[in-house]
Order: structure tokens, then C-alpha cells, then sequence
DNA sequence: CCTACCGATCGGTAGG
DNA sequence: CCTACCGATCGGTAGG
């Protein structure tokens, strides 16, 4: 690990513990042993501490997603594969995946405005997978924009109670979770015209 | 609208809108047209200001849970009326809402302990719904704890998208929320024993 | 409700 | 990687 890479670690912890506010180039510079000065000769500020976060998750989701939409062809394909691409990435870095969830909004204005933006484009990529499931007449026909916000925010619940350490493996919390939502928007056999 | 309310109210939509951090006395007594020390006349202190709003917001859902789980006896019934009760709450203040849900963690560190706590047995209440739909057969037999945690994101969710001001009532919104996480948790016909 | 102010802490820089 | 330090801002108080 480099000393810029363990600086990342501690100050993922910390934002984790404390939120972003409660970061403190002190703190930070305490856990590493070290002068709070001396951390500059590794990180440019504490905003880009967090902006390199959010922007290598938000990177990560966006290759899965474009990835999933491009290989498969059903909608219920298509959304098992995202689901499980979206799962995999939160649980690869925990502490990270929850600070890209719940600090991005002490983004610095412009890279917030992009965040959104890029954040915008990946629930238009679930959007068109149920909207496909709907015109395929495989999924409830609901409205695509409230049903997404729903199914990622279930998703997204998995970095306040996974445990990375625990018997469970991620693709098994994948498996559950599609097990979950795809009850949710899959029409069940009865009610197939 | 009293003094403190109309504090209580602009400083609620500087939390919402910059986070516990980005909100200053001095910010919020530009807001109110008056001295930062004038505020405190009419509050304590920054902290107390969030207390308030976390303590009044889940004293409202746990009323409403127990009410449910005394008055309905089904579980199908008492998910749906827990579904609808947690609904009201949340959208009949949105702002409020939103910082009890987001910035709780900013509570110092005695109330946090008492508000995780809290939280808990909110939890607990909707696991007995779950657990009794299930020894009831009538859900699917799943692992309550990540059940109601997902259940409660997807509800929670709607602070991100609601506008009360829009054609869609909470009672409405309720029903979809119902509809889609129920059809996750309760049986379908052809499933039954 | 205001003037005047305090002690503490913050992110960050200069210079070595 | 450290010493020394700056300007800014914070929550809050005294006293009227």
C-alpha cells in the first residue's frame, strides 16, 4: 500500500465514523502518525480526498451497468445481472461504497452538479431495463422513475447492515436482493396476459 | 408561526439543502434577518436544534407503529397499515424528514446512542409483523433483519423524490409503496401450501 | 434583540 | 516529513 493509499483507508474510516465534516486533516494526520502538514505532500486537499471516492465508485457502477445492457437481452436478465454488477461493487470496498452513498452531497458545487448528472444517467439505464420488462409485458406496468429510485435505494441498504467478514458472500446477498425486488416488478404467472 | 417555529423551519431547509455542517448561526440569522446572537434567545444551541426534529420525528413513527400492531391482527393488514402510517409521517414534513433521516449521525454522541436505540425497536416492531406473516405462512419465509431494513429503505426513499405539492397524495403514494414492497413479501397464489 | 467579543479549530501554505 | 504560522470561521457568552 502507498502512503497516498493508506492515506485514503484512514480517511474513508473517518468520513464512515464522523462524516465529512467531521474529517479533520488533524484527525487524519494523527492516524497516520504524522504531521497534519505532511499529508499535503500526498493528497491536494481534503475535497479531492473525497471527489477520488465518489468518482471511482460512480465509475465502477457506470462500466457494470453499460456492460449489462450491452451483453444481455431480456429484461429479467438484464436486471439480475445489474442487480448483482451493483452489489458486487458496493461490497468490493464497504467503507468507500458508503461514503460515495452518503457524503457525495459535501461534493464542492461543479463536481456535485456533475455527480448528479452521472448519478441521473445510471437510473436511466434501470429505467430502460424495466421499461423494457413492461413492453415486453414481463414486468407490472409502474412508473420506471419512482420504481428505480425504490430498487436502489433497497440496494443501497446493504452497506448499513453487509458484513464483508460474515458467512455470507456477495453474491449471495445479490441473489437475495433480486430474489426480493424481482418479486416486486416480475409479473407472477397468474397475472400474465 | 411563533419565533422558534420559523427558526425550527429555515433552519430545517439549510439542513436539508447544505447538511448539520453546513448549517451556521450565523447563516441561519441572515436567513431570519436578525444577529447571530439574538437566536439565542429562541434556542439552546445548534445541536438542540437537530435533537428536536430527530426526537419529534421518531416519537411520531413509533406512536404510529404501535398503534398498528395493537389495533390490526393479519400481517398482511398490519404491513399495510404500517406501510401507510410511516408514509403520512414522512411526507407531512419533508424537510423535517429528510435531516431526521440524513443527519442523525450529526447528533452528539449521548442522544446518537438513544437514537440507534430507538431505531431498533422501530425495526423490531416491523420484524414482528414480518415474522408473524411468515409463521402465519403467509410471506415468504425470509431473514426478517434484512427484510425490514430494506423494506424501511425503499419507504424511506420517497424524501429523495415526493413533492407534496404534486398531484400524488401520500395516501397514494402509500398504496404504490404497499403494492410493490408487498408482492416482495407476501406469497403469491400459486405458491401457497 | 444588538454590540462586542472569546477561545477553539479549521484547511492550507512557506520554507526548509 | 516537520516547524511555524496565517486568515477565516465557528458556536457561544457577557452585558445591556
Amino acid at each position: 500500500m502507498t502512503r497516498r493509499e493508506e492515506i485514503r483507508h484512514k480517511a474513508l474510516k473517518i468520513m464512515r465514523n464522523k462524516g465529512f465534516s467531521g474529517l479533520t486533516m488533524r484527525g487524519l494526520a494523527i492516524e497516520m502518525g504524522m504531521e497534519a502538514a505532511s499529508l499535503y505532500n500526498h493528497v491536494h486537499s481534503k475535497d479531492e480526498l473525497l471527489q477520488s471516492v465518489c468518482l471511482e465508485i460512480a465509475a465502477k457502477l457506470e462500466h457494470a451497468i453499460l456492460e449489462v445492457n450491452d451483453i444481455y437481452f431480456s429484461a429479467s436478465e438484464k436486471l439480475a445481472m445489474a442487480v448483482r454488477a451493483h452489489v458486487l461493487v458496493l461490497t468490493h470496498d464497504m467503507d468507500a461504497s458508503f461514503v460515495f452513498l452518503h457524503e457525495w452531497r459535501n461534493l464542492p458545487q461543479e463536481s456535485k452538479q456533475a455527480f448528479l448528472e452521472r448519478r441521473k444517467q445510471y437510473e436511466y439505464e434501470f429505467r430502460k431495463i424495466v421499461q423494457l420488462g413492461i413492453d415486453e409485458g414481463d414486468f407490472e406496468d409502474i412508473d420506471t422513475k419512482y420504481a428505480v429510485i425504490t430498487l436502489l435505494s433497497a440496494m443501497n441498504a446493504i452497506v448499513e447492515w453487509y458484513n464483508p467478514n460474515g458467512q455470507l458472500q456477495p453474491n449471495e446477498v445479490a441473489d437475495r436482493l433480486y430474489n426480493f425486488i424481482g418479486k416486486a416488478l416480475v409479473k407472477s404467472l397468474e397475472s400474465r396476459v
